[in-house]
DNA sequence: CAATAGTGTCAAATATTCGTCATATGCCCC
DNA sequence: GGGGCATATGACGAATATTTGACACTATTG
């Protein structure tokens, strides 16, 4: 999932360095030069993430930081301020006013980036790893929790990690043999058919749809030769 | 409650000098020059954020930062690097390595205060003296005072606890081993099960309804694996 | 120092999940 | 079209894991 930026700054160079290395990559940046906007925008957009300018338009950047704070919506929004003011006073003035960091100008695009990357870590894990999907199944691995298309998928502890083996090697067969040294472990004696049944329990509680009807198969059987996460173009479309 | 500190620095008077701030300010500090003795103490003392100097005796700030993140134990301790190094690929890799924050050499002490407070806030709200809230149930960490749907709810000092990791950590599954090490301590020799004692204690006297019945339970089992906030839709609705 | 609240263990009662089997169904090749 | 396999499916007792109530013991409080 590509995470989004608000950018929140005024001077027309500095808005185009910025975009074009957060774009470079791989985020979605919205920007505005107003203080005003800037709050409407946090708001409709929900971006994952704020560049906050002390000098804009309309409210100061702090006054901007302190109400986005304020608001429920948006008072976990990750900030960023980016400022001239290199003061010390001003920086411990943004931090204890809710910023997350705070980098002053003149600063180089890539530190900027590697520091959103830090808050991101830290705030939005989801953006990072513990996140598994596929054709609509995600998977967090943190949270043990399964959804398809949005809704909670059942799983019990065997399913969830035959699930995810699948979802870590997505398209790859395995054979019986293989899933139960990876799935049940290597010294675990099981009969290879025991998997077929896994194989099914997993099918029935993923393709379970709302009005208790069928959704499109997402293992792929493979005669012979074991399953997969099916791949193929139909099923990714479905 | 106070924050606790581990200090990994080897300049005697950086030493003192941040040392006493850090005590004005409520911290306790824990101190080391030496890169192995930080990676021991981190575990054993389970700081709540290290402070970490990039030249080090025996093993370099950097490898220090990239152990404790590979580590499972201290894989989510926030790190704030801090060095005389200034260039901006050393700020960039300490970043990317893991670090949450980096300041450069010389800095201001006031500053090294508001970016940790900054990161604390983030981490572990708890830690600030704040207000933890989750579907309903609310918690003052000062006041040590809990209540679901605006009516107290009495805790035992345990369950507090219990609730309060829960409550910083929303939706992520605990095992029975991670919730004894970081409710009871690490060197408590307590049977895991008694965690499930715990955990009912718990539901118990949060899920007690105003006429002696109940509300939905807040707390989700994910069998063979552990307990978590219930984060699912299903539960926020409630 | 008595009263009360809080803790950790245990064991019985439940609840869920697992592995296997027998049978049904499907697929491929002759 | 008919073997001959391979996979799918439903059922079930066994194995595991969790919930719960009771109890003895230890802090804490006044």
């Amino acid at each position: 999932m590509r995470a989004k930026i608000l950018l929140v700054e005024d001077d027309a160079s500095l808005i185009e360095l910025v975009t074009y290395n957060l774009e470079k990559e791989g985020f979605d940046v919205v920007r505005t030069g107003d203080g005003e906007e800037a709050l409407t925008l946090a708001e409709e957009e929900k971006p994952d993430l704020v560049i906050l300018d002390w000098m804009i338009a309309n409210l100061s950047g702090i006054e901007v930081c302190r109400r986005l704070r304020r608001s429920p919506a948006t008072a976990n929004l990750p900030i960023v301020m980016l400022t001239a003011r290199g003061d010390e006073a001003d920086r411990i003035r943004g931090l204890e006013t809710g910023a997350d960091d705070y980098m002053t100008k003149p600063f180089s695009p890539r530190e900027l980036i590697a520091r959103i990357r830090a808050v991101l870590r830290r705030l939005r894990p989801a953006l990072q790893g513990g996140q598994l999907e596929f054709a609509g199944i995600a998977m967090d691995t943190t949270a043990h929790r399964v959804t398809r298309d949005g809704r909670t998928v059942q799983l019990g502890p065997t399913e969830f990690r035959l699930l995810r083996h699948f979802l870590e090697h997505p398209g790859r067969v395995f054979s019986r043999e293989q899933l139960l040294d990876a799935v049940w472990g290597r010294d675990v004696y099981v009969e290879q058919r025991t998997v077929d049944v896994h194989i099914r329990r997993l099918r029935k509680a993923v393709n379970a749809g709302p009005a208790g009807e069928e959704l499109p198969d997402f293992i792929r059987t493979v005669r012979s030769a074991g399953y997969s996460l099916d791949t193929s173009p139909e099923a990714q479309a479905a």
